[in-house]
DNA sequence: GCACAGCTGTGAAACGTTTCAGCGACTGCT
DNA sequence: AGCAGTCGCTGAAACGTTTCACAGCTGTGC
């Protein structure tokens, strides 16, 4: 049905090497040569098939990248990062969402090792994945995103996200908050945890301990997840009922502040939210989101650059990148308490 | 580097034929040689290599998805419609991002193509692409997503762009609105323009003329684009100002509302705003969104069923499907007015 | 004892590229 | 005239699968 590289050659006259060498070395080809192709090309709209192509070349123009949620706008933004760096290349992104199933990861490395990808760009899931760890084996060049790389023996792009929940803690600390609840996935993802110490060194550093700290852990790293959160902390009795919220995400901060206003608590007079990202969203929220900003685009740009400079090979060593987050204060964290109260 | 079927074959002492049929017909092989071989294929970490085998199928195990804007949530809901389809019937998606740029749509469609994917779905930019026509004579299945076929000869799946736009308006129409405009990019898609001549089909309906409606037509159809349509409403001498906007979407929507307060202007009491889609960030905005509610997964999957159908082949015939919008009235439109003020 | 069927397994062709050794024709130099 | 070098092109091998005709073998019914 579709045209093929001997058919182009047929027509044109000439031998399937030469139609290849139009394709990929135009300048050896003689001008008369070249046109009759080309010609033919177009007559026969023929379209090289990169399967074969690539079965040639022992791997394809392909890259991965693997994500825990595509509905968080973080990741689309980073997805953006990647795709304009892969573009440049002439590579193609291969876009797979986990939901943070270790199942669905799994598939989706499966697939990506069959596919023979270039390498695998992965934000994982908290469990050890023997699939990304047999693509590793295989030497598949792999970069993690948003988490830091356990060991040197790999690439990594993150945020430091000890800082960043620092920044969140001590911020609402200096408001007068003395009775804080961090609200983060039950995944047990390690930059989840990092965010708790974080929150949890700025408590010991104001406070002497981290006794006003507590954690909830919703089903989910989603809105639904902040709602699930909300209802828990307004059947808390107010005299222990926490005053603040540190969510590990902005969809999950985003899910609160609904849950709050939905049960008549006002955000911040009763109530402050820090979020984590700062999606564009966050800014545009009921009451405007305080958030933690990583740079989503930047971190995505960096990953790919590092996964195709592994792929090449020359004498790459591996890095752990860290880029430094923000706060960046809204609304809804704004309210200053008296600690004593 | 990677093991082959050959190597397989070599270390369970048989034949690439019969390491073939372990993987593709397993019920053929005695079960003696079937442990032999899927225990070279352990010991060899063996992994199929898609390219060689769908180079000699013909087409490979793989669909597109080509979107107007991946950072658009709509879009998002969409994707994991068709994943989920396409997942379980052991399909990838490749998703692909054009941000209504002509030059990448074209981009995009050439590598599908070349990578010979079963089918491809497709918001398409305004302009006519001559890489979608050549793909549909090439006989590559091609479903239209969020808008209607312009003829029968295609499959697509869209939302009655006309009846949405009209509900929106004889809700603001209702609410005593007399002065509306309508927030739409200036692309020109025809989705759009539907959703336009449904507001002035209302209108007419109510005032006998659609003269109290006008158009802003920003650079793009995200939170920047409402952003820039706010600036320029407010620019309006209050006299001939507008009292409310239907936006194309609820991006723009919320840019419009984050533009009115960022001017002093109070939503819903001095300007009233719809928006479309119904994305989930519309209920948590400062002002919860009324909006236009489409079917998002549904789309994705139904999309993905007809493509699948086509694929297959069997006396497909092409389907246009056109889901109900609904209408969901949320604070941005809650106020009535006199309409003789 | 023979024809036949059923079961396992083999080996080679085919898919559409890229790559590379090599061939003929020409050019320019000695 | 002879030779080396360059240019443009050819033809075949190779990439890793799947598929298919068919070869051995065993057992069965007559």
């Amino acid at each position: 049905m579709n045209a093929s590289i001997r058919d182009v050659a047929e027509r044109a006259g000439v031998s399937v090497g030469t139609v290849s060498n139009v394709l990929n070395r135009p300048d050896t080809v003689s001008e008369s040569t070249r046109d009759r192709v080309l010609a033919a090309i177009e007559a026969l709209g023929f379209v090289r098939n990169e399967s074969a192509r690539h079965l040639r070349a022992g791997r394809s123009r392909t890259i991965g990248l693997v994500v825990l949620d595509i509905a968080n706008p973080f990741f689309t933004d980073v997805a953006r990062g990647v795709e304009e760096v892969a573009n440049a290349q002439g590579l193609s992104v291969i876009l797979c969402n986990t939901d943070d199933e270790p199942d669905k990861q799994a598939a989706h490395l499966d697939s990506l090792a069959e596919q023979r990808v270039q390498g695998v760009l992965i934000t994982p899931t908290a469990e050890p994945s023997p699939q990304l760890e047999s693509l590793r084996r295989r030497g598949v060049p792999v970069v993690l995103v948003d988490r830091q790389a356990p060991d040197i023996g790999q690439c990594s792009v993150a945020v430091d996200d000890h800082l960043g929940g620092r920044l969140a803690g001590e911020h609402l600390l200096e408001h007068g908050h003395r009775r804080i609840t961090f609200i983060g996935g039950s995944s047990g993802l390690p930059q989840i945890q990092e965010r708790l110490d974080g929150v949890s060194a700025a408590f010991r550093a104001v406070c002497g301990s981290d006794d006003g700290l507590t954690v909830i852990s919703p089903e989910s790293l989603t809105v639904a997840g902040g709602l699930e959160a909300a209802a828990r902390i307004v059947g808390i009795p107010a005299a222990r009922r926490p005053t603040a919220a540190v969510c590990a995400n902005d969809l999950m901060a985003l899910g609160v502040l609904q849950g709050m206003v939905r049960h008549g608590v006002r955000v911040p007079d009763d109530f402050a939210i820090v979020g984590y990202d700062d999606i564009d969203f966050a800014a545009a929220a009921a009451v405007p989101l305080t958030s933690v900003r990583k740079p989503r685009l930047e971190l995505g740009r960096r990953a790919t650059e590092l996964l195709l400079a592994e792929a090449r090979g020359d004498g790459h060593r591996h890095e752990q990148q860290v880029f430094g987050p923000m706060l960046v204060v809204r609304e809804s964290s704004m309210v200053r308490r008296d600690p004593t109260a």
